[in-house]
DNA sequence: CCATCGTATTCCCATATGGGAATACGTCAA
DNA sequence: TTGACGTATTCCCATATGGGAATACGATGG
């Protein structure tokens, strides 16, 4: 088996960086195609094969305009990423964590 | 260009689902390579790979116990993600993303 | 109806994933 | 030493990614 599909999860879709960025833009505000391309330094065909991954994992939404298609974040869809990190708040709040990783780069050296 | 590699940053390398099992085992305490062959249904090869990435993009710390090794979670490794994901939370706590997605699933009826 | 604009889709390719199976390696017990 | 145990590494392979380039498609204005 391979990697799971991009389209898979949030989790997949969020993994790969320009789709990031997008998501931060959108966050600013609906946005044409055209408008991201403008913003980010990307192609319009990537971004328009980022924003359809996004919309499969529900994302992002679309609303038609025209020739242009609007694009708008869809927050809730990053909620399941945001609670399943949440459970480990507690592990990076304490001072353990800091001295687990000071323990570690300790016993790492070469 | 592919993928980005799972061992890119903390965002890759936790978009495999086998690999949140891990953190979350990891979550509850120390464990042994062969503990988390027992508790999740993996062999042990793609268990030692899985922490392998885990342990490159630093979301598990190792300690050498005579023939086993014990890892142990590294919460702060999350954090990037949560602060990432925190800039949304708005975005899904008003009404406005439901509403999004009611006028979205009526838009997309075929 | 045609040209153009805004987007989406298709094709090509280098890359590496994750699982399975087999094997190598280091440590401990006898 | 030797054998067994606990882990890590290697090999093989089907799969699909993301970028670049080219092209297809739908809507609009003239």
């Amino acid at each position: 088996m391979a990697r799971a599909a991009t389209t898979t999860d949030a989790f997949n879709a969020v993994a790969e960086p320009r789709r990031r960025e997008i998501l931060e833009v959108l966050a600013r505000g609906e946005r044409s195609v055209g408008d991201l391309v403008g913003e980010l330094e990307l192609a319009q065909p990537q971004v328009s094969k980022h924003l359809k991954v996004l919309h499969e994992v529900g994302l992002v939404a679309v609303r038609e305009d025209g020739r242009r298609r609007l694009y708008r974040l869809n927050g809730r869809g990053l909620k399941p990423i945001h609670d399943w990190v949440a459970r480990f708040e507690q592990h990076w709040e304490d001072r353990f964590g800091v001295l687990d990783a000071v323990l570690e780069e300790l016993q790492e050296e070469p």
